[in-house]
RNA sequence: GGGGGUGUGGCGAAGCUGGUUAUCGCGCCGGCCUGUCAAGCCGGAGACCGCGGGUUCAAGUCCCGUCACUCCCGCCA
């Protein structure tokens, strides 16, 4: 390899270099074979730069260059000139080197799919091989952003005196949230690690250790079923800072993406984040995770029911649910089947259906109009609605409405292309409720996790009225990603047993779950909070794409299985003897 | 656990209400070609249409089942 080594590489050279002598590593991207004259795309990483083998080349040359094939590894000894046609397109476009020496360093067989960015093989076949998607220029673009990305972070974090501090992967299993992984221990027979869900537990620790601003780039484990999203295994930039509030959080955080997205990307974000209590998220735009690229957003139609007649929408809010509305601009042409695909959508969220009626310049028609004919003025004055419009309302469980209707109004959206897919639109969701109702189990749930602090303004009421309580966490959002979650934790043992109380969480259990936490609190704690990014969401949204698995270098498939290792697969024999594991065959 | 979609040479797709020899592009093999850059031109090989069963004179096409992948609901503190 010695002789052959690169003194450039293929997205380098440009007329300055004109006459040098160069050899140039890399793959054969092209092979455009004239009979005279023969060119070869050369790629690496860096670039592309263009080969040519002439008609009056040596012919140990010219049989070299036959033998090339697609992605063939070879190394390549020639003079850099300036091209008779220079191709604009590529950086390099003005120069070629024309070939004295070629040599394959090795072989490559036919391929499963092109290397290529027109080349669209299904992901599980890119995924099988992996090695060959990720040579392609979009797959290596993404990679350097995700570098970029997670070297940014720690620029700002390092400049902000945070210590990047690793916490364990093997871990007891705190079986609150979602299922663990499981890891048994082999020196103790019937007793297994759990990899951490997060570093939750001791990043908090870590505080009462003085450690006062941590971040880890740190990978996480949960074994729910995948999404886009969503893998078994992910990176979360994990952040906790000793003596503050959510505001410094912010702050924080705001100049932290701030920082990211002028590094990488050279975008200015525009701070302080817009800041949208959890309820109101909802209300308007029938979600936790809002997508803010566009307006259109739910709206109380509760005080035009009364008198109408219609008798859905009354009976809902007489057992004290909710009609929201959703005006549609332009879309009173809308046809029945276009209707139908939009109740589908609120379906599936859990909506009995989807009402509607259209604006005309008679007045209102189709659907429920009939009932709301006397109202109409007052209705499409109240709603903002005008000619030419379509009005969609849902009627259940404020919940359900919202996020039934929420849905259909993402999907409105996307369907009259009113998303601009180069703005990233940033918000906090703040107050979310500290506790919710368990319908199944008629009691009160975390709704976060156990630490998280309840507003102070609650701590009086928290047993009286659980269900006004709310958090002192907080969400980041952005195009209708969750991305981040974090809290102010619970520091005072007091209030912590209260809330362990709230959610039917006896001491003994609370001792035995997290008594290494719960007796760190016990030698002053300072009090502390922190956050979450999801890395790869962060850098998913940032490249336009919409599954995280095009930002992960080696990703699960959606239900779990890595095509390209196989992995997970049955261990030897011996393996499961070693640690006193049985298989028991699969229930029916 | 539930719902939707997809499955046709190595890859991506077409194949309508069932009807000869399953079509196209890329790739592959052979040949031609002095300036291309998704090079071009000529020729060739390669598929029991995911798998199993059924209906029919006849199934890629219709029915039942099953598997794989994918999107979504549940789930994901």
């Amino acid at each position: 390899m010695e002789q052959y080594r690169r003194t450039a590489h293929c997205g380098q050279l440009t007329l300055a270099d004109e006459g040098k002598t160069v050899t140039l590593n890399g793959w054969v991207h092209r092979n455009r074979d004239h009979g005279g004259v023969h060119f070869v795309d050369l790629r690496d990483r860096y670039g592309l730069t263009q080969i040519v083998v002439d008609e009056d080349a040596a012919s140990k040359v010219r049989e070299q260059a036959a033998a090339l094939k697609f992605e063939y590894c070879i190394a390549v000894v020639g003079t850099v000139r300036r091209r008779l046609n220079p191709n604009p397109n590529i950086p390099t476009g003005e120069i070629e080197v024309s070939a004295g020496e070629i040599h394959i360093l090795s072989r490559c067989e036919v391929l499963p799919f092109m290397v290529d960015e027109k080349s669209d093989a299904k992901e599980d076949l890119r995924l099988k091989y992996r090695y060959l998607d990720l040579r392609s220029s979009s797959m290596q673009r993404k990679l350097k952003l995700r570098h970029d990305v997670t070297f940014a972070v720690r620029e700002f974090l390092n400049g902000e005196g945070f210590m990047e501090i690793e916490t364990p992967t093997l871990i007891k299993s705190t079986p609150e949230g979602a299922r663990d992984f499981i890891v048994p221990s082999r020196i103790h027979h019937g007793k297994v690690y759990a990899l951490p869900q997060s570093p939750q537990l001791f990043k908090q620790i870590l505080m009462v250790g003085g450690c006062d601003r941590y971040f880890q780039i740190a990978r996480c484990y949960r074994d729910e079923d995948a999404r886009g999203d969503r893998q078994l295994e992910f990176t979360q930039i994990d952040m906790e800072m000793s003596f503050v509030s959510r505001d410094d959080i912010f702050a924080v955080t705001e100049g932290m993406m701030a920082h990211i997205f002028k590094k990488t990307m050279n975008i200015d974000l525009s701070l302080p984040f817009l800041r949208i209590a959890y309820h109101d998220a909802l209300n308007r735009f029938g979600s936790d995770k809002p997508e803010l690229r566009f307006d259109m957003e739910l709206q109380d139609f509760a005080p035009f029911v009364p008198g109408g007649g219609f008798k859905v929408f009354e009976q809902v809010l007489e057992s004290g649910g909710a009609v929201k509305a959703l005006v549609v601009k332009g879309c009173a042409g809308y046809s029945r089947k276009q209707i139908t695909d939009l109740e589908d959508a609120a379906k599936t969220y859990g909506a009995k259906g989807l009402a509607w009626m259209k604006v005309t310049d008679t007045g209102i028609e189709g659907g429920i109009s009939k009932f709301f004919a006397e109202k109409t003025g007052e209705i499409t004055a109240g709603l903002g609605a005008d000619t030419g419009d379509l009005i969609l309302f849902v009627a259940d469980k404020w919940q359900t409405a919202c996020t039934a209707l929420g849905a259909v109004r993402l999907k409105v959206g996307r369907d009259l292309g009113l998303i601009d897919s180069s703005r990233f639109a940033f918000a906090w969701i703040v107050d979310f409720p500290l506790f919710e109702w368990n319908e199944d189990e008629q009691k009160w749930d975390p709704a976060h996790h156990m630490f998280t602090m309840p507003q102070a303004q609650y701590l009086d009421t928290m047993e009286s009225n659980p269900g006004d309580v709310r958090a002192d966490m907080y969400d980041m959002v952005c195009n209708g990603y969750e991305l981040a979650s974090g809290s102010i934790r619970v520091h005072d043992p007091e209030i912590q047993k209260r809330i362990f109380s709230m959610v039917g969480f006896s001491q003994e259990e609370a001792q035995k779950r997290f008594g290494f936490l719960l007796d760190a609190f016990k030698y002053g704690p300072p009090p502390h909070g922190g956050i979450a990014p999801g890395l790869d969401r962060l850098v998913m949204i940032m490249a336009g794409e919409n599954s995280i698995r095009e930002v992960i270098a080696f990703p699960k498939n959606t239900v779990g299985i890595s095509p390209m290792d196989e992995s997970p697969a049955e261990a030897e024999p011996e393996q499961y003897r070693d640690l006193g594991l049985q298989v028991l065959p699969e229930e029916e």
